[in-house]
RNA sequence: GCGGGGGUGGCCGAGCGGUCAAAGGCGUCGGACUUAAGAUCCGAUGGGCGAAGGCCCUGCGCGGGUUCGACUCCCGCCCCCCGCACCA
């Protein structure tokens, strides 16, 4: 199979230019740079074909930047901070079988499995699989700048420890709190990774707690989403079966579920438990709503849940489905009527409506109870529905009527902020912190939400930081613009504090230096790092340069980012010479800012803005000067699914289809932008005899051909250089799709016409140089397949990787030359329309019959005046000579409505012959007909010949 | 809901005020080559008409509008995808 022998090929050039180190950039102030990257990829799994194709892009340019001249650095690390691997790890340990299958299915086995308990396997196996699948991809990177995160690689833990220590020296990282989710026997927060699937993404939510009250002042405490329809509450629901306490909260008495107790203790709340209640206890007690002064009844209900905030709930029947039906309930239940003695407080319900809605009726829940059928409690699922509708409608549509006061005729959303804001402050509600729905850890215990105070963010609310990074994105390019930009512009300005640190016992990072209970949590680790590799490769060689990594501190990056200090003293410090301390710094001088940084679209409203803020705040001046964001990656037009075996890594592709022809159904799979583009398994998989093909066609026909310069030489040449110049362009505005369509298909197509117009005898140097172009625009795409045509066929000893680039000759681009080619292409076509119109049985020839002198000179002024915009045909015929108008009156009346009509005059009758002379033969092939050429000819047709359309007669 | 992107032929995708029945690729069909298949090359590929290179109709999510002219601009609507955070 050819795959073979393509890799086989790929392997082979990819050693050479590691032994020649091509790849390896250093500063060099005598040539211009380009420094591109791409985001480390987090390394609990293999890339994959949504990573490669962002990748491509900062490969592309790289190499197409290289072949211009630049001094390209293109260096690529790898992330490792944050919980998945240490869960993964955790999971392991445990023998989970999901993850052992994870494992399984990558090939280990099941001796090495046991290895994966720890994170570090985790990470080293990855690490050097995507080495592995990089470099197999040809991927032209500098491997000796390459690092992973964490404190498991201290010079890079201690390079982001000064990154922290400058933000807090800045006021830019302070001290908070924070909810979280949190499992109280453990006493460590819990994510998404230490969460059985079905609880992952849930997360806190804030619910406002309204201070119902006894007559001793006791506090009913009733959660909620919805505060503002506390002025419709008709009554208090409670779970008469389960246990409530009677407890101190901040020196006021509540009665509380015990979960939601247990909940708001650790939510910055003093609670001091003093007896145990039943629910059934309140049940017929009377209570007073603290905003409208109600006396409202307790009723009991067993779709309270007291595991949900404070299990007790307030009853809104006119606006929620739920306290509609329950009241319906319990109105038919004379059996809890009469346990209670309610049934005349029952009775005196009725709904206060408060919220107007279009199309509702004054109980909006009511409707929904019929439109759905609800019968009773036990319908959940339709009441869910119902609840939502009722939610959505009321919150963004409906209207607060009259009994809201200074509030009335708010729409909900206008107003609720409000409300809340007005009930906290005078102290009749306030607020907690719950999740949605039960969440469990995988131990299967029950979490709460916690307000951890130790909490470090990220200042993104400063507003003088804010200003300071939207500066910079005045000279920051975005792609694809402005879409990209918009984005980032939008998010800078709503981005709020980031909580940046993570409790050590979940997580894996750098410590904060102020705290070493805490890392630096994900996001918040990689805003600047592509500082970092401008001097990688000294610290992650520490020995060789004798670097002593443990002293390296403030004062070493001080020196390095900032040229503050003595390289002498910092030479000292850290234990090596100043010539390598000076090496460093002129090595961030030289390569920093980052040229091009391709990223995903989703990395726009988190990586991508800390970035810009990060690099605002800590190296001024040295923003990042291009962003690209692309779209994500379907194959074969559908997502890619791991689960549904709809996934392609990328070793599995390299397996299977090779570097060059991957690479180049990645570059075939969209342009730059957010759209999603689509890599085609099919462009794949004939690429790589497309490839080989192309070798031979390459082989065949280079060195080929004759001396004679003819017309269609100039315009093969023409078009050569037409698809140079924009192949250059989109190269540089990173659409790789454009690139393959001009440098590939375009160009296949350009030269097999060539081959085909001069009979395959082409011009040797034309030829041979466009071929030459041909390779080395391609270079950047299918490298390997490029150096071996480089060096196989062309018999040349540079590496085409590091040879120029082409450079379209704007002299060469001949728009005449081109004009002239289409009008032969028109005979050709015409001439086949009419044999196959013609019906003459075995057609012995065609008769081209050229215009009559005159028309040359006629027609030419006439084309001109409707170019001009002159419609008008007596104006037109004025200009024409008398003797001719009769002839072609007819003519320019219908040019009036369609210049087309009228061919344009490319040059003189002469001219015209000449071509067509030269083209006869070629016209004969495609046409497969004998062609005769002539000026004069009786025949009916010849008066109906123009300029540069002959009549054609078949004979 | 907010923010972002998008809806073009059998499919994928260009185009973003005229040159558009709409590049290019894939697929399909026809022809050449071959003993044959595959590969390759040439041609066709919305519908209709044409014994002359052409003409007519329909058409770029839906409905309006601006314009001499709209796939392209404006307004309204429908539908799809992504993000809405502490997670890589």
């Amino acid at each position: 199979m050819s795959e073979k022998r393509i890799r086989t090929i790929e392997e082979k050039w990819q050693k050479k230019w590691e032994d020649a180190r091509i790849f390896e950039a250093d500063a060099d102030p005598s040539k211009p740079k380009i420094f591109v990257t791409f985001p480390y990829p987090y390394v609990n799994g293999d890339g994959h074909l949504g990573h490669l194709y962002t990748q491509l892009h900062a490969e592309f340019y790289a190499r197409y930047k290289r072949m211009k001249g630049y001094n390209v650095l293109f260096p690529q690390g790898f992330h490792a901070t944050g919980q998945p691997i240490v869960a993964a790890a955790k999971r392991i340990r445990e023998g989970d079988k999901k993850y052992v299958e994870i494992l399984k299915q990558y090939g280990f086995s099941d001796d090495e499995i046991p290895e994966f308990g720890d994170p570090k396997k985790w990470i080293e196996t990855f690490v050097e699989r995507w080495i592995k699948a990089l470099k197999g991809m040809g991927f032209s990177i500098d491997w000796r700048r390459t690092f992973y995160t964490t404190e498991l690689n201290p010079p890079y833990d201690r390079f982001v420890r000064w990154q922290y220590i400058k933000l807090k020296e800045k006021g830019l990282v302070v001290k908070g709190t924070h909810p979280v989710v949190w499992c109280p026997v453990e006493k460590i927060p819990v994510g998404d990774h230490d969460r059985p699937d079905e609880y992952a993404g849930i997360g806190p939510e804030e619910i406002v707690v309204v201070k119902f009250r006894m007559d001793d002042g006791t506090v009913i405490p009733t959660g909620t989403y919805r505060p503002e329809t506390v002025y419709g509450v008709t009554n208090i629901w409670i779970n008469p079966d389960a246990e409530y306490i009677l407890a101190e909260v901040d020196g006021e008495r509540w009665v509380i579920s015990e979960w939601g107790a247990k909940n708001i203790a650790e939510q910055l709340h003093g609670v001091k438990e003093i007896k145990k209640i039943k629910g059934e206890e309140l049940v017929g007690k009377t209570v007073k709503n603290p905003v409208t002064g109600d006396q409202v009844p307790i009723l009991p209900a067993k779709f309270v849940d007291p595991d949900v905030a404070t299990g007790i709930v307030m009853s809104v029947p006119a606006h929620a489905p739920y306290d509609w039906i329950a009241l319906e309930d319990i109105k038919k239940d004379e059996k809890t009527l009469e346990k209670y003695g309610l049934k005349e407080v029952v009775e005196h319900i009725k709904p206060i409506s408060l919220i107007k809605v279009e199309g509702y009726s004054e109980f909006p829940a009511k409707d929904a109870i019929e439109k759905y059928g609800i019968t009773s409690q036990e319908d959940v699922d339709a009441l869910e529905k119902a609840t939502e509708e009722i939610y959505k409608k009321e919150f963004y549509t409906g209207k607060l009527r009259e009994i809201f006061g200074k509030y009335a005729g708010m729409v909900v959303q206008e107003a609720k902020e409000f409300l809340v804001e007005e009930f906290v402050e005078r102290g009749v509600a306030t607020k907690m912190w719950v999740t949605p729905v039960p969440v469990e850890d995988r131990a299967g215990h029950r979490c709460i939400v916690k307000i951890v105070e130790d909490q470090w963010f990220l200042k993104y609310s400063d507003q003088e930081w804010k200003k300071i990074t939207k500066e910079t994105l005045k000279d920051t390019v975005f792609d694809p613009e402005p879409d990209a930009r918009r984005v980032v512009e939008h998010t800078v300005d709503w981005l709020r504090d980031w909580a940046c640190t993570r409790d050590v016992r979940s997580s894996l990072g750098t410590r904060l230096p102020w705290d070493d209970t805490q890392y630096i949590e994900s996001l918040s680790d990689s805003t600047v790092y592509m500082a970092y590799y401008t001097i990688a490769h000294y610290l992650q060689n520490a020995e060789k340069y004798s670097i002593d990594v443990s002293a390296v501190g403030e004062e070493f990056f001080d020196y390095v980012f900032y040229g503050k200090g003595k390289a002498e003293e910092v030479a000292k410090k850290v234990g090596t010479s100043r010539e390598t301390i000076e090496a460093m710094r002129r090595e961030f001088e030289y390569w920093y800012p980052v040229d091009l940084r391709c990223t995903g679209k989703d990395l726009l409203q988190n990586h991508v803005t800390f970035s810009i803020f990060h690099h605002a705040a800590l190296f001024p001046g040295k923003h990042i000067r291009r962003w690209s964001a692309n779209g994500w990656v379907l194959l074969d037009g559908q997502k890619m699914s791991k689960s549904r075996g709809h996934f392609i890594t990328i070793l599995m592709a390299l397996e299977r289809w090779g570097a060059d022809a991957t690479r180049f159904a990645g570059a075939y799979a969209g342009n730059m932008t957010l759209d999603d583009a689509n890599f085609e398994t099919d462009v794949a998989n004939v690429m790589g005899e497309e490839l080989l093909r192309w070798t031979e066609f390459i082989k065949d026909w280079y060195g080929r051909g004759g001396e004679e310069y003819r017309s269609i030489d100039r315009w093969f040449e023409s078009r050569v250089n037409r698809i140079i110049a924009s192949v250059n362009e989109e190269y540089e505005a990173l659409n790789t799709r454009n690139v393959v369509n001009a440098a590939w298909f375009e160009m296949w197509r350009t030269v097999k016409y060539y081959l085909r117009r001069t009979l395959h005898r082409p011009n040797k140097d034309v030829l041979s140089r466009a071929l030459e172009d041909w390779v080395k625009m391609m270079a950047p795409v299918t490298p390997h397949i490029a150096e071996e045509i480089w060096h196989g066929v062309f018999m040349k000893n540079s590496f085409v990787s590091a040879e120029s680039f082409p450079e379209a000759d704007r002299k060469k681009i001949d728009e005449h030359a081109e004009k002239m080619e289409e009008y032969v292409q028109r005979v050709v076509d015409d001439v086949k329309e009419v044999l196959r119109l013609a019906k003459v049985d075995e057609p012995k020839r065609v008769v081209l019959i050229l215009a009559e002198e005159w028309k040359y000179r006629v027609l030419k002024k006439v084309k001109e005046l409707l170019s001009r915009g002159e419609r008008n045909v007596g104006a037109i015929m004025r200009e024409i000579p008398e003797e001719y108008r009769k002839d072609i009156v007819k003519l320019i009346a219908s040019a009036v409505k369609n210049p087309k009509k009228i061919p344009e005059v490319l040059g003189s009758r002469d001219d015209e012959r000449k071509l067509l002379l030269e083209a006869k033969e070629f016209i004969e092939r495609e046409a497969d007909v004998k062609i005769y050429i002539t000026g004069e000819y009786d025949h009916p047709k010849a008066k109906s010949a123009l300029p540069f359309k002959p009549a054609i007669v078949v004979e």
